[in-house]
DNA sequence: TTGTACGCGTTATCAA
DNA sequence: TTGATAACGCGTACAA
């Protein structure tokens, strides 16, 4: 109120002019610096710099998206039952874009839908988003009229853990094979022989991927180890369902291992209600370690994925695509299995009922 | 392909030009009918929306934002606990977004770091956001220093459930004392008399109305009712230790309510650990009714308030109050109790107990 | 290596 | 009630 006078000062919104003013250099020359452009002498970068930070300046995302081609807004596609996962995807993308000074839009298509209507969600979509490229969470990475029509349009687009067409496009993912075969080595190691499986959706290119780095481990561990598998859809219902048609298999498996942390959570249901406790009756694996497995008693054990980092490596490859048309990278990030409270060796009876069983 | 040419009809990018030439008018005149301004005759308007659809024209948000005020943008500010409410939170505030054809941006402030932090946070979020105005949530909504900044720099903002300033500000937000008093209501009704209630953070507002609103219909349903009370966070964990704590009281509580839904999840565990069955020997009421009432089993008895609704009615109350300096609406919106499985009436021991310890 | 002139698609000002 | 014209802040093409 008393300032008077220069509101431009307080809410730091000075322009490209201000900063070429103060600087002593020409428009161009600032846009250079802040674009990071080539042939920018050592001198003139630092005057600019010098300018932009004493003014507090900020390029108006406005004015740039409207002069350049880009629109400086990134797109999150979505059909992902887990709602634990989105979540972390979204804010690891989010923090990545807000990092670059990007803005995020993020969209759920199904993909279930036909295809005429899939591509007409993906034209709603592109329509109105602006977007400079996309990511695409699981299962819709694995989705080749997703693919298609998106490189029929010359759109960018960054895959998180596809299991289809390898070097198709950039990717970030983890080893699923060898993350799910830690976990069967895991269970055996513990001394379980009879063992669980509850798979996730057959469009779901990890749960595939994890269900053969499980079986393969556990075959290549011993022949003798019993398997059970189940259907299940990454829901936490198909976890109750999933666990109590494998607690009431014979021999009745001491562990069970679910492709995801939220079936995994209904396997603990299961378990409560056939009257078994957890770990001393039935050990659970789960995936993806999400919040809910340490929602629950006990807390998972499982393995987990760097969601969010995997988001925002996503995000920051999309960009460098967009910016210089790199070749396509796939970035392999780290899991590792988190052993909780859900998980131990199995009881001496049960080697007993196993070999009575034989 | 074979249709030749023209690009521009496939990705619908014309402009407000081609929709002027095309209905024969003005540029202003197009705009006018885009920003519903007055003094648009009829004939005008039709025209002019004849043309919009057949070109299927959507306006470019960049040039928008750089020619006006607005930057089509609007921010919702979190220092929440519950990843669940956030994300919720999130998604109903984006689908209103998204319908208005407006970005979102989150982000976290820190309220409980010292205030020239906070001053500075806000400073961060403000400057580089360019925001047309925010949208807060709990415990942010009733934090005076936020409200004072905003203020202070003319920033319009619309809170989700104050407890404090009512009619400082826009809002929207459910009657939580009510709601508190129907799950006690509920309880009593089912026989219950010695009760536990699990607090929330004490800088939440909404935590102290519904311990108020829960106690005050205990006292007014009976004085010889015995309540227990816990400390709580809004965490699973806190409601793990508030659950020990209340259960090793004597007389110890057949039936408790936390002031949230995660908290809830923690008394299961607290029940496990002491070998006591849920609902049989204790029942449990939640509040929120988000995804992990559903995770956890027997699923949580809860009150559902509709928080996917409430971010996006503070959407549009936001943007109605930017466009049209409207004064301060308060949304009241519903709430119910969900029963589900985690509450029943007391065992007959327990009435035995009540009277025996008096 | 640096600078100049122009245009991006829209809204705002002012006149008709 | 309508329309012409000047910004908005920045990137791009081209020139120096």
């Amino acid at each position: 109120m008393t300032r008077g006078g220069s509101v431009s000062q307080a809410t730091g919104n000075s322009t490209i002019a201000d900063v070429a003013r103060r600087a002593g250099v020409s428009l161009k020359s600032v846009s250079r610096v802040i674009n990071k452009e080539p042939h920018v002498s050592p001198k003139l970068l630092a005057k600019v710099s010098a300018a932009i930070s004493e003014l507090n300046y900020v390029p108006d995302p406005a004015a740039r998206s409207l002069a350049g081609q880009r629109s400086f807004t990134i797109g999150l596609l979505f059909d992902n039952p887990s709602p634990h996962y989105t979540m972390k995807a979204i804010i690891g993308a989010y923090r990545a874009c807000v990092a670059q000074g990007y803005h995020m839009r993020f969209d759920t298509l199904n993909s279930r839908s036909g295809s005429a209507l899939l591509s007409s969600q993906l034209d709603a979509v592109v329509r109105n988003g602006r977007t400079d490229g996309f990511v695409l969470t699981p299962p819709l990475t694995d989705n080749r009229e997703v693919l298609d029509y998106l490189e029929r349009h010359n759109i960018q687009y960054v895959r998180i853990a596809p299991a289809i067409d390898p070097g198709r496009s950039a990717a970030v993912s983890i080893d699923d094979v060898a993350a799910a075969a830690q976990a069967a080595q895991y269970l055996c190691d513990l001394g379980h022989r009879i063992i669980g499986l509850v798979n996730g959706p057959p469009d779901h290119g990890a749960a595939i991927t994890r269900r053969q780095g499980f079986i393969e481990r556990l075959k290549s561990i011993s022949p003798d180890i019993v398997l059970h598998e189940a259907k299940g859809d990454f829901l936490f219902e198909s976890g109750i369902s999933a666990g109590e048609a494998l607690l009431s298999e014979d021999p009745r498996p001491t562990a069970i291992f679910a492709t995801n942390d939220d079936m995994a959570a209904g396997l603990l249901v299961a378990c409560g209600r056939c009257r078994l406790v957890v770990p001393d009756d039935v050990s659970l694996v789960g995936f993806d370690d999400s919040w809910i497995a340490t929602s629950v008693w006990p807390y998972l054990t499982t393995v987990h994925q760097p969601i969010e980092d995997m988001a925002a490596e996503a995000v920051q490859l999309l960009l460098a695509q967009t910016k210089h048309g790199q070749p396509y990278e796939d970035h392999m990030l780290d899991y590792h299995l988190v052993v909780r409270e859900s998980s131990s060796p199995p009881a001496e009876v049960t080697s007993d009922e196993r070999t009575a069983h034989r």
